[in-house]
DNA sequence: AATACAGTTAACCGCACGGCTAACAGTTTT
DNA sequence: AAAACTGTTAGCCGTGCGGTTAACTGTATT
């Protein structure tokens, strides 16, 4: 399994994440995803290797061409990892929520017994 | 704005991680967060602006500590941005469905003409 | 067979990253 | 006032990342 270090460090480059945003409706071959960028074909190349050794991509040679497409689940540990930091996160405020009302209803209490004194 | 790039690279740490994760239940001062790192206290320390540059956490001096804790939203525009693709990938293999059908079915129609010949 | 095309490998380079130690600064505590 | 505690800054160092050019491999085209 990869680890979740690459696979964020992968998405941390403004290169690799326009790749991946091409990716996504269809595949397509090296050069036509490096067309865009003003790179070199061995530097862009490298960005590749990056997003494939991440489990984002995978690619097949066909021919002098090799295509590109966005490997299946690519996404899912990611998404993972936030959603469950995000739960954690949540589960903190309900927390708090329940604190405040908590104490509400303590100084309503003590705001009747003040009253009645 | 921070950048997605700040924010992807922040997370691809796993010291940075488990500071997060550390932080989802509730605050806590850098001599807490620190604690479980065999490392030195700068060293982590940058850990913690990374974080805090990314806009990831927010941290406040009180007296001679200082107190963490993860910000309000923090994961948004990374969810944001997966949730992008994952829906770009998801209209994309339901064209490749739609043009299955379609192609099933003009198989039974050659199929049926088959026959009628 | 020669040429062009698409990608690949090798070797280098500057710089930012992640770590360290040492010294300093501002708050409590005693 | 002195000592202890909690961060913080400064400066250094090795490694890896993102980029380059040059040379090469293998596949189509003519």
């Amino acid at each position: 399994m990869v680890s979740l270090d690459r696979r964020f460090h992968a998405l941390a480059d403004p290169t690799r994440r326009a790749v991946l945003e091409r990716l996504g409706p269809g595949e397509a071959t090296v050069g036509e995803l490096a067309q865009p960028f003003p790179l070199s074909l061995p530097a862009f190349l490298k960005h590749l290797r990056v997003l494939e050794e991440a489990g984002l991509i995978e690619t097949e040679k066909r021919g002098r061409t090799r295509i590109c497409r966005l490997r299946n689940g690519a996404y899912a540990p990611l998404a993972a990892w936030l959603d469950d930091q995000r739960r954690l996160w949540e589960e903190r405020t309900d927390r708090l929520a329940e604190l405040a009302i908590a104490m509400e209803e303590s100084a309503d209490a003590k705001h009747d017994q003040d009253r009645r004194e």
